[in-house]
DNA sequence: TTGAAAGCGCTAACAG
DNA sequence: CTGTTAGCGCTTTCAA
């Protein structure tokens, strides 16, 4: 068990200074393309990889960034950022950044974050859907740079990649139309006001130009897991007047309708088609497959850290915004025009 | 934007040295507990943290471990994983340890693993599933310790929490029995040979114990995907011999089957039953819901976690099997017995 | 172009 | 019981 090398061995090595060693390693100017190549067989000779701690603590910065999930997500909702994170990754050793995992908790309107936070002992953070606003305030007292991945709020001071939801609805209901339906319902939940309101108004405005009435006893905004989804779903198939299809919120929403309408023997697509925004990766298992609108959750991911990046760096960091209008045709929407 | 307090400022506002300070955060004996209490209100006073780069550098740790994902690995099987990661987080945390994530990969023989594991900049390492053994032979040669979650090999000097697969799923089709079928199918694949073998000595266990045959026609073990699931089914399909239900090897696998039976006009389980093994989230979303056996994936991450820690510690750190014979019933699998 | 030396914040002998 | 001091391995200023 060879003790490791350091600095000063291989500055002993190749009859240098440690100064010297480090202006190579950081290929900084102020060295001789002679010491510099000798330095560097050295290096490559003996196989010799700098301490990241030493250099931690030299730059006072740990090079390291933190996705934060909120403790309370089921993880349900985290399979949706499964793809993300794999893009997060990604880009972060792109930049030579470690990327570690943690999770906050809101209780009784208090903030509790992990020490390694607190601590400082990550230079950012990134969070994965809206936060609270207690944590946000945690934050900005604490002067850590974080930014928000497909937030949906209206706060203005906020570091953010945004989803354009409301063109993501529109084309997936546009979508519906041109396969000829004309009785749309929508489904959905206000977990997250915002996002709600974007998607709705990308629903009203794609009937809107096609002319056709929105119809409030097919729009349910209440659907938030197994329960209310048989519950709503129950009650509609009572009045016997049903939509064609259903516009849903989110895959998983269009996953738990679609369970539903089988159970209740009803054929998707035959019967009634769906379509949602997402593509989650269960999209494809599920039978009939889902036809959604995907998100670019690489680039979602991607400009999340690029922005934190910017910000830890001090540079300017604009927001932004993601656009999705690429339709994943598949098995669950029915093309009326055939009829 | 106040400087960051360090050691030196506690111990002057404490009136002490740094040593008497440090001795105090680490819960160190040697101080009269009158200081202990100054020094501890002071830093309560000034919400002190210490750095933990310079802890890192001091100790010659890095206070961090890895869990370290197969590049090539799809995105789907990461999915059976992510109860097991979450789990690893928790254990972390527990043990003041950050987790973080890299991937390896391997291409043409030769191992390519981060610079940041090269570094040595971690502590230990946790894969998920069985890792090839060149990667195996390198991280021998750099003397870092890691352990294998859900191991399959018989590679007897491995750090591993293995899971007892042949339980499993002997379990699986002994509650298919105990429903009354008799004609039951298997379904899997060779990717990991032992995987296999645990799986299949289960199945042929269940069968031997009730005096049922072996229908060699209904013993699959090329499915993979889409394409060869529906090559098997359509081609089972047309013998007009079908077993009244298929055990298979692994959710994702039922999955698939379910989707293509669905899609072959099969009712499951009204026409074929389906059980496997792990109960990952998907089984429960999609209709029929997956009835299969659960594997403690908490128990599994928070045993490697452990192991790891052991092994960082120089301590004594046996490998763990997680025994799993929970049988998770959902719709999937029809009663015979109620006919 | 190079080297010496101080410093990053904490730990841990050792001495008192 | 407490303080002094010498590291940990690297960066960076300053002088040569």
């Amino acid at each position: 068990m060879k003790t490791n090398l350091t600095i000063s061995d291989i500055a002993k090595l190749a009859n240098v200074s440690k100064a010297t060693v480090s202006f190579v390693l950081n290929n900084k100017e102020g060295v001789s393309e002679k010491t510099r190549q000798r330095v560097l067989s050295v290096i490559e000779q003996v196989d010799y990889k700098p301490t990241m701690n030493s250099r931690r603590l030299s730059y006072q910065k740990s090079f390291t960034i933190a996705v934060v999930f909120d403790k309370m997500t089921a993880a349900l909702n985290n399979l949706f950022y499964f793809d993300i994170m794999n893009s997060l990754l990604k880009r972060c050793s792109f930049y030579n950044y470690a990327l570690v995992h943690y999770e906050f908790e809101l209780v009784d309107g208090q903030i509790s974050l992990p020490e390694n936070i607190l601590n400082k002992d990550v230079d950012g953070l990134i969070f994965l859907k809206d936060i609270p606003l207690e944590l946000i305030a945690k934050l900005t007292q604490l002067d850590i740079p974080f930014v928000v991945a497909d937030d949906h709020s209206e706060h203005r001071s906020l570091h953010t990649v945004k989803v354009d939801y409301r063109l993501a609805a529109y084309t997936a209901v546009q979508y519906l139309i041109s396969k000829g339906h004309r009785h749309i319902g929508f489904i959905g939940n206000m977990n997250l006001p915002a996002f709600y309101t974007q998607v709705f108004s990308g629903y009203q405005k794609a009937l809107r130009e096609a002319n056709l009435p929105l119809e409030p006893s097919w729009c349910y905004e209440k659907i938030q897991d197994r329960p209310s989804t048989e519950k709503y779903i129950s009650r509609l198939l009572q009045t016997d007047k049903l939509p064609t299809a259903f516009f849903c919120m989110e895959d998983l929403l269009a996953i738990e309708l679609i369970r539903y309408l089988q159970k209740c023997e009803l054929k998707v697509p035959d019967d009634i088609s769906v379509i949602s925004i997402d593509d989650i990766i269960l999209s494809n298992m599920i039978y009939p497959s889902l036809t959604t609108v995907s998100l670019n959750k690489e680039k979602i991911g991607e400009s999340a850290v690029d922005i934190l990046m910017a910000l830890i760096q001090n540079r300017e960091a604009p927001n932004v915004i993601i656009t999705s209008n690429e339709i994943i045709v598949r098995e669950s929407v029915k093309d009326l025009n055939l009829l």
